[in-house]
DNA sequence: GTGGATGAG
DNA sequence: CGCTCATCCAC
């Protein structure tokens, strides 16, 4: 159909033009936004400050800088750079540090100390989830409430699919749009455009690369399409801008990914368009480490296999070449460079997962410590749970997860949340308790330099309500049945089979653009408990290797407490001296943990032959020190009274937590027996083979990759790199 | 279930 | 950089 008549038509259809309201993902007329705040946290806190704003400003975080506004880049700081520095690159630079969390208070607040006990404070980044909140709010609010697709895709960036919205403005300017009659072939091409339909404002246009902009000329409707999305992404920024004084930059285009690498394309507080007859060249141009995904590993067996950075030199590779990376990987990567996303704008974020974790700068100590600051991360998970709905029983959890470092040794352990029991925060703790003293009765556990505990297992649709009985039809609440391996639940929502199954598809791309803010500030006991331990001076805690590989085989492997809630029995808590012992030292260091502070819950006070208190480094807690019974010629001995029993002082501190976990095991257990009675065998359903299919294309890194040459690659280019 | 690896920011 | 968060895979 190319004969002369035709260049009256559009390239587009009827079809073409109808699918916009449907958000179709593979609609030529498609048109995405991606919005990002310029230097957000730095924004905020200009904003905040109320100064103006071409004041260079960095945010700090303890010592390094997390935030450079764009007044303040212009004196080439960057981060990566010290506090230090970057005042001597720019003097009049305004430092500003993060808000923190610090004993007895019951918010987070700026204290220009912060960073001088960072052991005693928190980062709080919860301001700037709040004005991430207002933003997001502010952008909704001016687009229609009927025709807006919403992501959020990280605490400063969001995506807008303004299909429909355009759709419907297609049709108020351009009346001549509106089909017949019903019998109209969708497959007929529209109209040309007027010439005059193009209005691009103040945008930054990509090039064509073909020496000129022919479209003036030969507009389509494509072009109209990005220039009313453009319109719209103006609108929404000026409004951002007016109502809350945040300057932004964005990217329009086709898709999700081409919008993204657009709003980095030119950056404070300017827009860029790239129209689809633009896509090839300004890929072609572009450095692939700038495609999600490409940034990392991946990004780099890419150059090496092919000698390049450029999109340009890959595009000239054919798909059997890709493939090389993998089939998959292949595929994925010969349409991503050629500017192909089909992913969706996701306007509800589905977590998987969610964690909360610390690092411990001083390293802790003993298990109480450990239990403060588990306590910090059941009530952020809590609260993080709640707003994803675990009250109504939208959505649950099915596992929760406890991450451990020793020096250079982690150990996790994790165990199923019952479903029997309303969720609840202090059940959430009871396991995370009991995780962390499987932990720790499992080997070497102190000194401690991280934590982190994990729910995992998020289902869509999975609920287990009782209370909403009859109101599935029989076909869904078998699915319901089958998809969650238990007998007491129902598939709530009879939502979507087909959208379900989309999300599905797409998911394994969708996840690389949504990352959900938390916004739930740490609740008030939560902050109670943040109280320091008395301060102490910190002997050098022994650093990593120093110690782990000696020492973990030293120890003759302990009684697990086994997840089936049944404990082996006990024994004789015997611990060989590791060969270095250092003098009194290194256990007791308080990694200043939050609080030493009476905890609401109920903690087993095992500790007759207590740890660690806020006592001042050197001191032992009470019954050990001032008696030896026994004259170690050596080692420093401590005796412990719980089992009269003798041994070097450096054990101490896991030997009481031996002691501290047993008692707490026997608890747990007394309890799972008394409690527990008429449980559900939660595993006797149907394994189900739940392989939900994976299929579709994915990306690199999702699913089937991994499995042959990606492992080889990886380990080819990084023989040496294994630990 | 456990431990790693990958990746974004 | 150092840290936080999320997801997937192999065993």
């Amino acid at each position: 159909m190319n004969s002369s008549h035709d260049e009256q038509r559009s390239r587009f259809t009827y079809r073409h033009l109808s699918q916009l309201r449907s958000y179709s993902t593979t609609t030529p007329l498609r048109v995405i936004a991606h919005v990002d705040l310029d230097a957000f946290y730095a924004q905020c806190e200009t904003i905040r400050l109320g100064l103006p704003p071409t004041t260079p400003l960095a945010v700090q975080q303890w010592q390094s800088l997390i935030a450079i506004n764009y007044p303040a880049r212009a004196f080439g700081l960057s981060r990566h750079i010290t506090c230090t520095d970057a005042v001597k690159l720019c003097p009049e630079l305004r430092l500003q540090h993060v808000a923190t969390w610090k004993e007895g208070e019951t918010k987070p607040a700026y204290h220009e100390d912060a960073f001088k006990n960072m052991a005693m404070h928190k980062v709080s980044l919860d301001p700037y989830r709040m004005e991430s909140r207002k933003i997001l709010k502010c952008i909704k609010g001016c687009l229609p409430e009927k025709e807006q697709r919403v992501e959020k895709a990280s605490i400063d960036e969001v995506f807008l699919d303004l299909s429909a919205q355009i759709h419907t403005v297609l049709m108020e300017r351009f009346p001549e749009l509106k089909h017949r009659a019903d019998n109209e072939d969708p497959a007929e091409c529209l109209p040309k455009p007027p010439t005059t339909a193009l209005d691009w404002a103040t945008d930054e246009l990509v090039a064509t690369g073909e020496g000129d902009e022919g479209e003036e000329k030969d507009p389509d409707w494509d072009d109209v399409c990005m220039a009313i999305g453009s319109e719209i992404v103006r609108h929404v920024r000026e409004n951002i801008r007016k109502e809350l004084g945040y300057t932004c930059s964005a990217g329009v285009a086709r898709n999700k990914m081409l919008s993204k690498i657009g709003s980095g394309y030119k950056k404070p507080n300017q827009q860029t368009v790239i129209r689809n007859r633009s896509i090839r060249h300004f890929m072609a141009e572009m450095k692939f480490t700038k495609i999600r995904m490409l940034g990392g590993k991946l990004g780099d067996e890419i150059a090496v296999m092919f000698n390049t950075e450029m999109v340009k030199d890959l595009l000239e590779q054919p798909l059997e070449q890709l493939k090389k990376l993998g089939d998959d990987t292949g595929i994925w990567l010969y349409s991503t460079i050629r500017g192909e996303d089909n992913s969706e704008v996701n306007p509800r974020t589905q977590i998987k997962s969610m964690l909360s974790a610390k690092a411990f700068r001083p390293a802790i100590n003993s298990f109480e410590q450990g239990v403060r600051w588990i306590r910090i991360f059941v009530a952020d998970i809590f609260s993080r749970c709640v707003e994803e709905g675990v009250l109504e029983n939208r959505r649950r959890p099915k596992t929760i997860n406890l991450h451990h470092r020793q020096a250079a040794q982690t150990r996790s352990k994790s165990c199923p949340i019952p479903n029997g029991k309303p969720f609840s925060e202090d059940m959430l703790f009871d396991l995370a308790k009991n995780l962390l003293a499987q932990v720790v009765v499992d080997g070497r556990a102190w000194p401690c330099a991280n934590l982190s505990l994990a729910v995992h297992g998020f289902e869509d649709g999975i609920t287990n309500n009782h209370g909403i009985g009859g109101f599935l039809v029989r076909g869904e609440k078998a699915k319901a049945l089958l998809a969650s391996e238990r007998h007491d639940i129902e598939g709530e929502d009879a939502a979507l089979p087909p959208a379900k199954r989309r999300r599905k598809e797409c998911r394994s791309l969708h996840k690389f653009f949504t990352k959900d803010t938390r916004t739930a500030v740490e609740r008030e006991h939560c902050i109670s408990l943040l109280k320091e331990e008395s301060s102490k001076d910190q002997e050098h805690e022994e650093e990593e290797d120093v110690d782990s590989g000696e020492d973990s085989e030293g120890f003759e492997p302990l009684p697990l407490l086994s997840e089936s809630g049944s404990i082996p029995p006990l024994k004789a808590p015997t611990m060989p001296v590791p060969k270095h012992d250092n003098t009194a030292d290194d256990h007791y260091n308080s990694g200043t943990p939050p609080s030493a502070q009476p905890q609401p819950q109920s903690q087993p006070d095992s500790d007759n032959a207590s740890s660690t208190h806020q006592f001042p480094a050197p001191s032992k807690s009470a019954p050990s020190k001032p008696s030896e019974p026994f004259h170690q010629p050596s080692p420093p001995a401590f005796f412990c009274p719980r089992c009269s029993t003798s041994l070097p002082s450096s054990q101490e501190a896991e030997h009481t937590d031996w002691h501290f976990a047993k008692d707490l095991a026997k608890e747990l257990q007394a309890q799972e027996r008394s409690t527990h009675t008429p449980q559900i065998s939660q595993n006797r359903s149907t394994p189900v083979a739940q392989k939900a299919s994976r299929g579709k294309g994915r990306p690199p890194g999702s699913s089937s990759m991994g499995r042959g040459s990606r492992v080889e690659k990886g380990q080819a280019r990084l023989a040496f790199g294994k630990g």
